[in-house]
DNA sequence: TTGTACGCGTTATCAA
DNA sequence: TTGATAACGCGTACAA
């Protein structure tokens, strides 16, 4: 037999000889052409064999034939974290519809996954890779990442990122300093003169972004943050955690505490919990990123809400229509909402 | 030019001329050969070349040439349910483990579109199709889906199903029956007599599994629960709001919210919030799949853990080392977690 | 061990 | 409008 390992898959031949046509009409019979058309009668016979036979175009011939394939690549860290979760489920409704495959990859916690990750993506020859999420600053990470994301581009493919930087690529952006300024105000406002920040890992540069925004308009409206009040940590429920038992451990004074995830809100909630500390009564809490699940978190969490639903479909436009050589940004406004985690405080 | 869109991509040949070999000791150099073996020099020098020119195989041609391709397809209904999105996540990170691609569809609530989705993944070749989630009772997807499905593993295609059954294909099952009568006893030795069941939708097969092994071990038991207390509705947030309302318009008598999935137990327990019920002192409630993020709701919720994390291997391993006949399947336990959300119920 | 040449399934070019 | 045929990039029998 043939080295295949699928029998028998009806081909393009197949049909063409069942019909009694040529290849070529076939193939225009049923997948086009934008040069050619066919008559109705053949065009007619061409499909009835395809269905006789249950023919399936395979893709990736017509990939090799056509020089450019139907799919997507997508990469994220971790579908497990609601935010890309909904991302990714975004895209793949925004893939959908645009009659695109999806492939998918999660990098996990290694760090040098992502580079492997585009050089697979590039070996597919996909369309367009969406780059999802956090940015570390690392250089040896720009370097490596660099070298396949710079290659793939180099040859054409479209490099999008949402919410993070990378030079040179189009991006989706999130007006995260804004969004952490007002978050500002609004503790302000509402009565909160002593923050604990919840910063995140210093290499990260969208958590740094935030982080730093918030404590520089903090300070624009007279109030210090001093470093024992900016604990770094995971941008993680466990991060949220360990970084409050530091908090509590060093019986650190604060009225609001600040961080700089939703996962990471709620870790810190729950080890608030555990050590005897009420929220909101003890002291106000907030997060970043309104995860929609989390809506029956009590008290309801006061955050800076990203409208993920909408991030997915803005990046695949901007990969496939966006002018590809970095100047093509869009940027979403990120804009604080506050509930029962942040009450009015009077001092 | 030609008609690529893409623009020099190096090819193999290239590879080769630049190495002064041939293309086949190129491709043996570098991809591999279980028959033939290439020189170290020459090796060194090809992968040299390769380096210089920036090489990355094509794998499309690869899939072409050896009549298979390095993707699965995973296909599910709804990222944004953290029980979808847990098993993503495993099988990304299986897939990745195992060198493959993972090109993820989603449904969405479109119940064709699964049949289409799976004739696409056909179209690509890809090495297993992995269907997750949701069982219809429909006659017409059956048939329709069935179409599809039938014809993929006709040409030697792998299908497996995670927690649902589709004649004939391998699966990995949740002993959901199992485990919803163990949380019947568990209901009853903690004192719960009169339990309201959110049994999802009618045509549900999963949901009604659940329920109906409820029901049915209620009533061994000795509690009969009627018809009034069993409401259908969406397996979502939504569906349990809508199911708990009309609990409430109907004014209906309950020691315990019996929910068929975590999501909706959720949404019933925000619906009995605003409705002024309390939970856990008015009444019990209980969930089915211990969603790890749900973790921080208050009260902590009583579920039936299903081991996410191990779904996504054991499907993949089965998909790709299984019979295929139909006849491989594995079964994974679920276990009652019993929280605050249902305490000790003295009547 | 290396090279030659064919085939994989499809689209596109060219001639009829 | 149709048909024959050359690509597309790679793997692998077969020959050297």
């Amino acid at each position: 037999m043939s080295r295949r390992a699928r029998s028998a898959a009806p081909t393009l031949s197949d049909v063409a000889r069942h019909a009694g046509v040529s290849l070529a009409t076939a193939s225009r019979a049923i997948n086009g052409s934008t040069t050619r058309t066919v008559g109705a009668e053949l065009a007619e016979r061409v499909r009835q064999s395809a269905a006789e036979l249950g023919y399936a175009p395979d893709a990736n011939a017509q990939a090799m034939a056509r020089g450019a394939t139907q799919t997507i690549g997508v990469v994220v860290h971790d579908l497990t974290d609601p935010y890309f979760a909904a991302i990714a489920d975004g895209m793949a409704t925004a893939a959908r519809e645009r009659r695109l495959f999806m492939t998918l990859a999660t990098t996990g916690n290694n760090i040098d996954a992502i580079s492997d990750v585009v050089a697979a993506l590039d070996s597919m020859r996909v369309r367009a890779i969406i780059l999802v999420g956090a940015r570390w600053k690392d250089d040896d990470l720009t370097d490596s990442l660099g070298v396949s994301a710079t290659r793939y581009v180099e040859r054409g493919g479209r490099l999008v990122t949402i919410g993070m930087e990378f030079p040179g690529t189009d991006a989706v952006r999130l007006a995260n300093a804004t969004g952490s300024a007002q978050l500002a105000e609004n503790l302000v406002d509402l009565g909160y003169r002593n923050p604990l920040v919840l910063v995140g890992p210093v290499r990260h540069s969208t958590a740094v972004t935030r982080s730093s925004a918030f404590v520089d308009r903090m300070a624009e409206l007279g109030i210090e943050i001093n470093d024992s009040h900016q604990i770094s940590s995971d941008l993680t429920r466990a991060g949220g955690e360990v970084a409050m038992r530091l908090a509590v451990e060093s019986e650190l004074d604060y009225d609001v505490i600040v961080a700089m995830s939703d996962v990471m809100a709620l870790g810190a909630l729950s080890e608030a919990r555990r050590s005897g500390i009420r929220i909101p009564q003890d002291a106000g809490l907030t997060g970043f990123g309104d995860v929609t699940h989390l809506i029956d978190v009590m008290p309801a969490l006061t955050t800076v809400r990203v409208p993920t639903d909408r991030l997915a479909a803005l990046a695949l436009d901007l990969a496939l229509n966006g002018p590809g050589d970095g100047t093509g940004s869009v940027t979403v406004s990120v804009t604080p909402v506050i509930r029962e985690s942040t009450p009015l405080r009077r001092p």
